[in-house]
RNA sequence: GCCCGGGUGGCGGAAUCGGUAGACGCAGCGGACUUAAAAUCCGUUGUCCGUAAGGACGUGGGGGUUCAAGUCCCCCCCCGGGCACCA
C-alpha cells in the first residue's frame, strides 16, 4: 500500500476538468466586440488505435497559447473535430461488416475521452465531424460551388489497379509494384475520374503565398510543387507531313543547338510520325513504357531509352531537317510531351545523345572552357546571327524571330497538375450530381431552376454506353447521404462498392427538387422525373479537411457553412499548428477550395491560414520512429496514469524545441514530474493547507522580485515565440528560488501559478483555488513584467584579456572604464596575463566586458 | 543528383545584434535524513595536466576575418527531411 502522494494529480485532473466541462469555461464568446484570436490544430484522424503521443505533442502547444490568449484577454477560438473519412474504416468494415459510421463514431468517443484527460481548453460545443451528413452537406456545397465555376471535370486518368483484388488501390497501398495487402501485382489502369482544375488557380496559389507567415521551407516546398516556369513555345514543321510539332523549352537561347528532338511515347503524333520500317520497333517500345511503372521509369533513370521514328522535323530558324526520337525520359504531362533535344547544355539530352550516337553542338560558352553538357550561363556560339548574345539577350531576340516567323512564342508552364478528386471508395462524400442523357440535360437547363448552379460547358462523359451529362442536384436537397450497402467490398469492376447500392444508383430523378426514387419502381409523375444515375465514387479525404476550418466558426449552421456574421468576425485561424508532412497537399487543396470560396464572396481573406507552424517529430526512447513494429511506442494514457496530464503537458513541451524533432526519454520525464511536486511542496504543507512560507502581505526580498519579474517577462516572451522548452526552464529557476527562500509573499506565488497555468493548467487551477481564489486562473488577466524590479544596483563585469575570460566583479551602474579597469589591474589573474607585456587597447563593453589587449 | 534543416558534455538541450560555452533537466559520483527503502535535501560532474591555486584544450573537420567566433566568411565531412528525367 503505497503512501497518498501529496501531489494526487488523479484527483485534481479529473475534478478540474469536469469544472471546466460544466462551467464551459472554454466556449468561445459571441461578444464580438473583442477581440479574436483563434488557433487551430490540424485534426486527427479518428483511429482505431486511439491516440498516439505525437497527437498531444502539438495539440499541448496550440494549447499554451490558446490559454495565454486568454489571459491576455482575447476571445479565443480552439476548437477540435474529426477527420473520419478515410480508409482504414472502410477496410475494417470490409474486414468485420461493422458499418464505418458506427466505427467512427466509438473511433471518435475514444479520441474525445482521451483528448480530455489532457486537459485542453477545446471549445467541445463546436466539434466537428467530416462524415456527419449536416457536415457534408456543405462540403457537397463547395463542391457544387466548383462544379459550377467549371472548375470540375471528369476525364480517364490512370490509377493503380489490381486484377486480384478486384479494386483499385491507391499510392500508399502499392508498395514496390505490388499491392500492400497479399502482394498482387498492380498496373495502371484508365479509369473515369473527377477532376478539379486547381491549374486555374496555380499563379495566385503562387504568388499569395508571399503573404503568409509560414516556414520558409513549407513555402518552398509548395511553390516548387506548383513549379512555374517560363520559356518559350516553338512549332517545327515535319518533314513530309501536314503538321507541327509544338515543344517547350526553359532554354531558347539555346535553339540553335537543338540536333534532334523527343516524343513521349504517349504523344498522338507517335503513329503518324513512325515510318514504315521503324512501325515494328516503336510499337514494341511504346508497348514496354507502357508497362513499366512510376518506379521503374525513374530507377531506370541511368540507362537511357528510346527509338527513332524515322522522320524529320525542320528546325524553324536554320530549316535544317532533325531527326525525331521517341523517348520516355520525355514526360506526356508536361509542356507538350515532346522536346528539342539540346544534348551540349542539357544532362538527359546528353546522356540519350551520347548512347545513340547523336550530335551534339555547342552554342552557349562560359568564362572558361567548361565540359558538356553545359548548364550555365555565357554568350552564344555556333548560332549564326546570334553568335555572341549574352544568353538573356539571346533569349529574347530568339523568341522575338519564332515570333516574327510566327513558329513561336514566350510561354509559362507549371509543374502542378489538376487534382485527381474521386475514388472508388464507399466511406466518403457522394457527389451531388446525377448523370443524365443530353435530352433530359436539355430539358433541366429550360426549366430555369438550376440556372445558378450550372456549368457555361457541361460536364459530359463519353464511354461504351453512350454520352451522359452531369446535373448537379438542387442544393436545397444536401445532404446526398451515402445509401446503405450489403457488403464494402469493391464491385470488381473498377468502380465503388457503391455501385451494388442499386435503389440508389438507378433512379427515377426530379431534377427540380432532388427527390428520387428507385428505377425498378415506376417513374413518378411529372415531367421533371428522369431517369438517372448516382456518380459511384466518393470524395477523396482531403473534401472534408479542405474547409473544416470554417465550420468551427459556426458549426451547427443549416442555413449556410458558416454565418457571414461569423465568418467576418473570425475571419481564419491566427495560428496553425500540424505537422509537417502535409505541408504540400493538404495545405495547397485548402488554399485552392479557400480562394475560390473567396472568390465567391463567401470568405474574406484571400489565405486560410495566415501563421502556420510545425510540430517536429517524436521518436521512440531509441531515437527511431515510433512503430508497433519496434515496440518503442509510447501511449499517453500510460503516461498520464503514472504521471498525470499536466506532467506529459509539461515534459512533451521541455523536451525540446516545439519544431525539432526529439526522442522521448522515460527518465526524462521524471524531472519535470518532480518540479511539479516541488511546485506541490512550496505551496502546500504537510497538512493540506497553505504551506508556511507563504505569506500573504509581506514585502519579497528584492532578489526575489527581480527573479520574479524576470520570470514573468522569459515566459511571456517564450510563450509568444513558441520558445515553449526555455519557458518551463525559467519556472524551474523560480521554483528552485521558491524552495531556498525562507518566505515568499502570497501574491509573487500566485503570480507564478499564473505562469504555469498555460503549461500544467490542473496543478494550477487547484493551488491557485488554495491560495484562497474563487473563479479559474483562465480568468485572471496574464500578469505584467515590472521593469523597475528588473534593474539592479550593480552589474557584472567580464574581465578578459587578449578575449579570454581572466576573472569578474560586480561594479555599480555608475562605475567608469577607468574604475573598472583599476579593478581588473588589482586580479592576480589579469595581472598574471599583463604583466610584463604593453598594453595597446582596451575594449569595453559597458555593463558585459572589459577586455585588455595586451602583448 | 538537386533543394532545405541540422551537427554543442555520458544524454535531451541552453546560449546566435559576435562578448563568461554548457542555462534547465536527465544520468553519474559523494553526502544528509531513514532500521531499511521510497520520497526529499545538500554538494559535485566538459576533457587533459595539477594536491591546490591555476593552466591548456574544447561547440563535426580544415582555413580565414576580429580585441573577441558555437555565432560571420571560404572549403570539406556526416546525419535528418523533401523532390526526383518537369525539358
Amino acid at each position: 500500500m503505497s503512501i497518498r502522494p501529496d501531489y494526487n494529480f488523479t484527483e485534481i485532473e479529473s475534478s478540474w476538468q469536469k469544472y471546466w466541462e460544466d462551467s464551459k469555461t472554454f466556449a468561445a464568446s459571441s461578444e464580438t466586440d473583442k477581440e479574436k484570436y483563434y488557433i487551430l490544430d490540424m485534426f486527427p484522424y479518428p483511429s482505431g488505435a486511439g491516440l498516439h503521443i505525437g497527437h498531444p505533442e502539438g495539440y499541448t502547444g496550440t494549447d499554451i497559447l490558446a490559454r495565454y490568449q486568454k489571459a491576455k484577454g482575447k476571445n479565443v477560438l480552439h476548437p477540435i473535430g474529426w477527420d473520419a473519412f478515410g480508409l482504414p474504416t472502410e477496410q475494417y468494415a470490409i474486414k468485420t461488416g461493422k458499418h464505418p459510421r458506427q466505427t467512427s463514431v466509438d473511433n471518435i468517443a475514444t479520441f474525445r475521452k482521451q483528448l480530455k484527460e489532457i486537459g485542453f481548453s477545446y471549445d467541445y460545443n463546436r466539434e466537428v465531424d467530416t462524415t456527419d451528413p449536416r457536415y457534408y452537406r456543405w462540403t457537397q456545397w463547395i463542391f457544387l460551388q466548383l462544379f459550377k465555376r467549371g472548375l470540375a471535370y471528369v476525364d480517364k486518368r490512370p490509377v493503380w489497379w489490381c486484377e486480384e483484388l478486384g479494386t483499385v488501390l491507391a499510392n500508399e497501398e502499392v508498395i514496390d509494384g505490388k499491392s500492400e495487402r497479399g502482394s498482387y501485382p498492380v498496373v495502371r489502369r484508365n479509369l473515369r475520374q473527377w477532376i478539379l482544375k486547381i491549374t486555374a488557380y496555380a499563379d495566385r496559389l503562387l504568388e499569395d503565398l508571399k503573404e503568409v507567415d509560414w516556414p520558409a521551407s513549407t513555402k518552398k516546398m509548395q511553390s516548387e510543387w506548383i513549379g512555374k516556369s517560363t520559356g518559350a513555345t516553338a512549332r517545327f514543321e515535319l518533314d513530309g507531313l501536314n503538321e507541327t510539332l509544338e515543344i517547350y523549352t526553359t532554354r531558347p537561347d539555346t535553339l540553335m543547338g537543338a540536333t534532334y528532338m523527343v516524343l513521349s511515347p504517349e504523344h498522338s503524333l507517335v503513329g503518324q510520325l513512325t515510318v514504315e520500317e521503324q512501325k515494328t520497333e516503336v510499337e514494341e517500345y511504346i508497348k514496354t513504357s507502357a508497362g513499366k511503372s512510376d518506379l521503374e521509369r525513374t530507377d531506370l533513370a541511368k540507362e537511357k531509352t528510346g527509338v527513332f521514328s524515322g522522320s524529320y522535323a525542320i528546325h524553324p530558324i536554320t530549316t535544317d531537317r532533325i531527326p525525331i526520337w521517341i523517348a520516355d525520359y520525355v514526360l506526356i504531362s508536361y509542356g507538350t510531351g515532346a522536346i528539342m533535344a539540346v544534348p551540349a547544355h542539357d544532362k538527359r539530352d546528353f546522356e540519350f545523345a551520347e548512347q545513340f550516337g547523336l550530335p551534339i553542338v555547342q552554342v552557349i560558352k562560359g568564362e572558361s572552357d567548361e565540359p558538356l553538357p553545359y548548364i550555365g550561363d555565357g554568350s552564344l556560339i555556333n548560332s549564326g546571327e546570334f553568335d555572341g548574345l549574352p544568353w538573356q539577350e539571346a533569349k529574347r531576340q530568339i523568341i522575338a524571330k519564332l515570333g516574327a516567323n510566327g513558329t513561336g512564342e514566350k510561354s509559362t508552364q507549371y509543374k502542378l497538375r489538376d487534382w485527381l478528386f474521386s475514388r472508388q471508395r464507399y466511406w466518403g462524400e457522394p457527389f451531388p450530381v446525377a448523370w443524365v442523357s443530353e435530352e433530359n440535360y436539355q430539358a433541366a437547363v429550360k426549366s430555369g431552376t438550376l440556372d445558378e448552379w450550372l456549368p457555361e460547358d457541361p460536364v459530359r462523359y463519353r464511354d461504351e454506353n453512350g454520352e451522359r451529362f452531369a446535373l448537379p442536384v438542387p442544393p436545397a436537397s444536401l445532404p446526398l447521404e451515402l445509401p446503405n450497402v450489403e457488403s464494402y467490398e469493391p464491385a470488381g469492376t473498377g468502380e465503388s462498392p457503391l455501385k451494388n447500392a442499386e435503389e440508389w444508383m438507378e433512379i427515377w430523378y426530379q431534377f427540380e427538387t432532388g427527390a428520387f426514387v428507385p428505377a425498378t419502381q415506376e417513374k413518378p409523375e411529372g415531367n421533371a422525373w428522369v431517369r438517372a444515375s448516382r456518380e459511384t465514387n466518393t470524395m477523396p479525404q482531403w473534401a472534408g479537411s479542405c474547409w473544416y476550418y470554417l465550420r468551427y466558426m459556426d458549426p451547427h449552421n443549416s442555413a449556410a457553412l458558416a454565418s457571414p456574421e461569423a465568418l467576418e468576425y473570425w475571419k481564419s485561424p491566427d495560428m496553425y499548428i500540424g505537422g509537417a508532412e502535409h505541408a504540400v497537399l493538404h495545405l495547397l487543396y485548402s488554399r485552392f477550395w479557400h480562394k475560390v470560396l473567396y472568390d465567391e464572396g463567401i470568405v474574406k481573406t484571400k489565405e486560410p491560414f495566415a501563421k502556420l507552424f510545425h510540430q517536429g517529430m517524436l521518436l521512440g526512447e531509441d531515437g527511431q520512429k515510433m512503430s508497433k513494429s519496434r515496440g518503442n511506442v509510447i501511449s499517453p494514457s500510460v503516461v498520464i496514469d503514472r504521471y498525470g496530464a499536466d506532467t506529459l503537458r509539461l515534459y512533451l513541451m521541455f523536451l525540446g524545441p516545439l519544431e525539432a524533432m526529439k526522442p522521448w526519454s522515460s527518465k526524462g520525464i521524471e524531472g519535470v514530474y518532480r518540479f511539479l511536486k516541488k511546485v506541490w511542496r512550496e505551496s502546500i504543507g504537510r497538512d493540506g493547507s497553505l504551506n508556511s512560507k507563504i505569506q500573504d502581505g509581506i514585502e519579497d526580498r528584492k532578489e526575489t522580485e527581480k527573479l520574479l519579474n524576470e520570470t514573468i517577462k522569459k515566459v511571456t516572451e517564450d510563450t509568444e515565440n513558441i520558445r515553449l522548452n526555455t519557458a518551463i526552464s525559467s519556472m524551474m529557476i523560480f521554483a528552485n528560488h521558491m524552495q531556498s527562500s525562507e518566505s515568499i509573499s502570497l501574491s509573487a506565488a500566485k503570480r507564478f501559478l499564473q505562469l504555469l497555468a498555460p503549461y500544467a493548467p490542473h496543478i494550477a487551477e487547484e493551488l491557485w483555488n488554495r491560495m484562497g481564489e474563487t473563479e479559474s486562473i483562465t480568468l485572471a488577466p496574464w500578469p505584467t513584467v515590472d521593469e523597475s524590479k528588473l534593474v539592479s544596483d550593480e552589474v557584472k563585469i567580464i574581465f578578459q584579456v587578449n578575449g579570454k575570460m581572466r576573472g569578474q566583479t560586480m561594479v555599480s551602474q555608475s562605475a567608469t572604464q577607468e574604475d573598472i579597469l583599476e579593478i581588473a589591474r588589482q586580479e592576480p589573474r589579469v595581472q598574471a596575463q599583463i604583466d610584463g607585456k604593453t598594453i595597446r587597447k582596451i575594449i569595453f563593453v559597458p555593463g558585459k566586458i572589459l577586455n585588455i589587449v595586451a602583448n
